[in-house]
DNA sequence: ATATAGTTGACTAAATCATTCGGGAATAGT
DNA sequence: ACTATTCCCGAATGATTTAGTCAACTATAT
């Protein structure tokens, strides 16, 4: 489970079909438009998007790309898999070959926090972030839910 | 917030000082050797760890490093921003001057997500990765905690 | 026919990742 | 003082990823 800016790219674009289409599909050129993506990233992003099965195509004129699923049944997790597949950074190439004196304990840290932030991902909906979307387009504070009070606390910097 | 396999090397070095650093500090060879993460990578993230307080470092024979704050303090956001300063992405420069039509979307989704995903990651704490590392160490099955049922359904592979 | 729009593949500059190397500076033990 | 240990720092490097461009193609609505 990575997250980078490319999957970043994904969700973004995801949420603008989403949001846009409810009258027909939504070409790319009008969500390169509305981002500021490169179309001809949109289009490698929308391949992937569509071989996993998270959109539908329709071609030619009004033509353009559908959500294939409910939003509220597509996850931030799904999209990011589709175009940013997953790496096995664990040395041990997932096996348990790697069993020196503790079993590995990188193998076992990498997959424990992969679990928590990859269940975390799944759990919010594409649906979710659309609704977010919209209250600030009619200028309301979102209030995000906390997950798990407290927080520790922290003498870092906040900007994300 | 990004989330790489940088951020996630120094993480799991953090849980590394942090189960060994009982009986003095822990040296950058003895984590290399443990979690197999090649010497110079781990002073090139102690630098930056320790640059931003989460570390405090002990030199000459038996130095090393010991954690600056107490493992219940330290969240994995923390981590994750010492070694892999956040990039802007936004193409506005986190200004508001691209209003051209609806306020640059774009800038708001990003900031969204980044606010959902750093909400998240700054509740985990490394005491927290500590103990279920330890608890797997003993043969216990690690429960995790369920932060918002039900999750989506999803056609997707669950291999993260 | 023609314009629209998805589909695919090759290619590229720039950035990042992970590592290696070489040399320093501080300190504990002798 | 000497030496071994360990942190500290910067430069260089190959591999990969990012983000984008370009070009040719297929399907379809008008």
């Amino acid at each position: 489970m990575r997250l980078t800016t490319k999957g970043r790219f994904a969700v973004t674009a995801m949420i603008d079909v989403a949001m846009h289409g409810e009258h027909g599909p939504v070409t790319l050129s009008a969500v390169s438009e509305r981002q500021k993506i490169s179309l001809s990233y949109l289009e490698q992003l929308f391949g992937k998007l569509r071989r996993h099965g998270l959109v539908d195509s329709v071609r030619g004129p009004g033509g353009g790309y559908n959500l294939a699923r409910g939003a509220e049944t597509v996850s931030v997790a799904d999209v990011i898999l589709a175009v940013d597949e997953p790496i096995d950074a664990t040395q041990c190439g997932g096996l348990e070959n790697c069993l020196d004196d503790h079993r590995c304990m990188t193998h076992e840290l990498w997959s424990g926090l992969n679990a928590h932030i990859f269940t975390y991902l799944r759990s919010v909906t594409l649906a979710e972030l659309v609704r977010q979307q919209e209250s600030r387009a009619r200028g309301e504070t979102v209030v995000m839910r906390d997950h798990r009070p407290p927080s520790p606390r922290s003498t870092e910097p906040v900007t994300a």
